[in-house]
DNA sequence: GAGTATTTGTTGACGCGTCATACATCATGA
DNA sequence: TCATGATGTATGACGCGTCAACAAATACTC
């Protein structure tokens, strides 16, 4: 006989998949509507955006990210058919490559992030009180933890950043 | 100037979207694993397993699963071409169509629930003490209301479910 | 009953993410 | 220096979900 969750613990995990998601797709279709934007594309765009000449080597960004070098690989190939970013070779190793912000993407991710902003918060943190927040902060960190991991993520308003030598 | 988040909205959006990634990876990675089923896979045939004999019309099902028909339609298809459910012709409405469960998709479904069922404990619900549980479930039905709905979700453990007659 | 609108479901194209694979370049050590 | 392995990236196939377009059947309306 299995372990099968009680009522309540059904209760929760249903709760939890629903809240997931509504607001992930919430959030994806607005910012797509807004900005003509995926999620994936504005954490791209956003990453980029925070680093030094607007630029960084794949397997960073795929790192920092939390991607598989493939996933990333393939969405810089749609992002550059786009004009949002573009490769550039790296003289220190031949293997590598940088992704660079483009200024095209960089219009793109400064026009994004205020409606992105209001989005998260009207369909999520503005809908929780602190101490709701302070939960769900708390949970989040928990589970992330027992993951192995710390929290670092991508910055959700990067584009708020001090401006950026473009060089 | 936009109105942008705080450090603790930003941490508590950070954090939610890094659990919600670990977690529907993992739960989903397992239940391929031990199971050879995809999530989508899993609540088709957890919601066909509940249905008097384990079949029901498509646009039933999708509203039931809240998808989209389209969508339901190419997963069906899919899952058809693994032997897991079958179409079948409905008599009272010739543009109808049932899905049912085969025997082969019922078996997958009750060999597969009971390690779902762990996954799920094991990499969110079991992280949780009783007071977060139920923060969970407040914050998560709070925010489903928001966007006018009542939580009403597949079943996670329906295999779990008194027999159903076959016909 | 004819004409129109709505419902039911399918299909094709496309973006997205994973896995497995391939391949060039670098780093190591005999 | 020359193999050997590790690293950095690209690619193809495939499952998945969305959107838009479509076909067929049923339901409404005059």
């Amino acid at each position: 006989m299995a372990n099968w969750l009680t009522d309540d613990e059904q209760r929760a995990w249903r709760a939890y998949r629903r809240m997931t998601l509504l607001v992930d797709a919430t959030v994806a279709r607005e910012l797509n509507r807004d900005a003509g934007l995926s999620m994936p594309d504005y954490q791209v765009l956003s990453t980029l955006s925070e680093a030094v000449d607007h630029r960084r080597r794949l397997t960073e960004l795929a790192l920092r990210m939390q991607w598989s070098a493939s996933r990333l690989s393939h969405h810089v190939t749609r992002m550059e058919q786009r004009g949002l970013v573009s490769r550039a070779d790296c003289s220190e190793d031949l293997r590598a490559a940088y992704v660079v912000l483009t200024d095209v993407g960089w219009d793109a991710i400064k026009a994004a992030a205020p409606d992105h902003v209001e989005s998260v918060r009207v369909h999520l943190i503005d809908l929780l009180s602190a101490e709701e927040l302070a939960a769900l902060t708390a949970i989040g960190e928990k589970v992330v933890a027992h993951f192995g991991e710390e929290c670092l993520d991508y910055p959700v308003q990067s584009a708020n950043r001090k401006p950026v030598s473009r060089s």
